[in-house]
DNA sequence: CCCGGCGCTGACAACGTTGTCCAGGGGCTA
DNA sequence: TAGCCCCTGGACAACGTTGTCAGCGCCGGG
């Protein structure tokens, strides 16, 4: 179209909008081959400085920027890895993202993420999706329970590492906090501060989290020797409202708790208002899952069971990295630890018995 | 490589490790020929039913999936957008991450996203990557203040919309919060209750953000008739030590200052626990930019200027997609407004001059 | 002076997909 | 029954890049 003959007076080619200048048109600009373009857009050695200096001319003066779509293709590396979450405006994906996107940039990848909104059909929608565009690898925190479906593109070989929770029906790389032992902590905590009855308000039961968090809660329990009722458990969806009932029904029951320990951050959030909302008098003994900002300025600093959601991250994009790198063996499950860190409300008292 | 012969029984085709099947494969599973492969994946009409069952018997058989990268290169579209912001793991960027993705998602797009840290070369080492994965669009949160580079790839197609601060030396599509009028709204109403010494701790003045929320103070201050001390303004980053140092200085001069406005988020969060360790018997009054979790529960609750994060990202995606659906134009500014939210810290008085 | 080798360059195929175009067959109409 | 059109399917080129390989000078040694 363009017309390239040497001789040709065309300082300004004209193109379409939309349309970019391509290692040809370079190659026709500078008179040089298009391999050569190649090799001076890619630091190749073997190219004279003069050879380069034109070629390098022409690249500026058309704008050229190489198309990495065309370079995947040839390559079949993508040097990008996907990354699915729940839902990337909650506090404890953040730092977590980020954590992840370092890593991938310390390798010279980028990230491409997406939330699935805990839904397990858009889950597999999106991961399909980042399967599609040949992702080198996959972080994924999953919604659904059975990811039967990522096996054929695991054994084509793309790198899979859950986090947070495990892969469902299939045989993956997880890195997990230790949601069990931190509960059992926690609940235990309460315990040596003389509560008896305490209740667990947790996410939706069929997340692995929320029953982990339920198992270490009985345990403790058990250990202890106390009875667990019916009614100082509530699973569930973590807004507000459902909280806001669970907590108010456990409080104010016949004979109420007189601690509570919340599932996650959100689950904790909530409490806290509802607590806040009730007669200082009688004060109620929280523990959460998940530290959040602040919650050693509220009064009284909220104690919780903190898990470093950033080190998840890059334990786990560490791995992937590893993997992708060539490491064999089998899938691995890493568990990292909690820590407890009092701040108060999980050393108040239970209220005098009568 | 592998038999596709028609009565070969290769029920499991051995395929090397990392080497996907094609069409073409598929094709000669099937088959069939290779655009009828495609005529299937790609849900066009004019496939017999018959033929389309045996294609995906084929697909499904040999684990199939389209390779994306191929298809960019052939139609030029990559369906994905670029997002570039300071840090993922900041709550304010949190939901509007995710409001874009969201708008991003109902387009069919997906979301390729990385963090500046607030480091211009890496903003535009970020943009340039994205620019030749051939992203349609980008939203750029920028941390420089040049952004000629940007020019040949927006000439050549890629739409760009600017967030929370404006693009430098270009000329091109912003979201913005209005920064200026939310301080001087914030300042105007601390003087409203009796303060006529306040400072202001912002962030790095090269933000314009912070530069915007800085004139809003001398516009609330000068409209009052009120003098301002070079002592009562501090701008830098926003590091917990150097806000934690400049507070300090501010409230234990020799002329303290009756009420603080903070610049941003973080800034807010750090002067909160400066003041939360001072003698209660000396309030000071306070009011943030940025609303924040928890902060109406804080005691007195921090009085806030709201903006909404997850509003100005998804005005940016619609402003996006609208110019890559083709809408012209000339760059527009959107400006959207802030909201003051008072929970107490902005409403207490100065304390009684002797 | 000739030959081997090395440093530089370019022609060409291939990556996997989609758009264009054409062929063959079957059904419908005149 | 001839003619036409539509429906289905396939061959082929093109997208922009990189790996392979071959060619062309030029230099140094024999």
């Amino acid at each position: 179209m363009t017309d390239t003959a040497p001789g040709t007076a065309s300082r300004t080619p004209t193109r379409r909008y939309g349309t970019r200048p391509t290692m040809k048109d370079v190659a026709a600009r500078a008179g040089v081959g298009l391999k050569t373009v190649s090799r001076v857009v890619n630091g190749e050695p073997g190219v004279t400085p003069d050879t380069e200096r034109r070629v390098q001319e022409a690249i500026t003066a058309l704008g050229f920027r190489r198309n990495d779509s065309a370079r995947i293709l040839r390559k079949g590396r993508t040097a990008s890895i996907g990354l699915v979450l729940e839902d990337l405006a909650d506090p404890f994906y953040g730092p977590l993202s980020r954590a992840v996107e370092e890593v991938a940039r310390a390798h010279g990848a980028l990230l491409i993420n997406g939330s699935s909104a805990e839904d397990p059909e858009r889950e597999q929608e999106l991961v399909l999706a980042l399967c599609a565009r040949r992702v080198d690898g996959l972080v994924i925190i999953p919604a659904g329970h059975d990811h039967r479906y990522l096996a054929p593109e695991m054994a084509a070989g793309v790198a899979t590492v859950f986090v947070d929770r495990p892969a469902g029906r299939i045989d993956a790389d997880a890195v997990l906090a230790d949601s069990f032992g931190g509960s059992r902590d926690a609940v235990a905590h309460l315990i040596a501060h003389g509560h008896r009855r305490i209740g667990f308000i947790g996410d939706l039961p069929g997340i692995h989290t929320a029953a982990e968090r339920l198992r270490g809660y009985h345990a403790a329990m058990s250990e202890a020797g106390l009875p667990v009722h019916d009614a100082w458990v509530s699973l569930g969806p973590t807004d507000p409202e459902r909280v806001r009932t669970a907590a108010t029904a456990m409080l104010d029951a016949a004979e109420p708790v007189t601690a509570l320990f919340a599932g996650n951050n959100r689950v904790t959030v909530t409490v806290v208002r509802v607590l806040a909302e009730r007669p200082p008098a009688a004060p109620v003994a929280l523990i959460g899952f998940d530290d959040f900002e602040l919650a050693d300025l509220l009064s009284p600093g909220i104690t919780v069971i903190a898990q470093d959601s950033a080190q998840l991250g890059r334990t786990a994009a560490d791995l992937l990295f590893r993997r992708l790198d060539g490491a064999g063996g089998d899938p691995r499950r890493l568990v990292l630890p909690t820590r407890l860190i009092p701040r108060g409300s999980g050393e108040l008292p239970p209220p005098a018995t009568p």
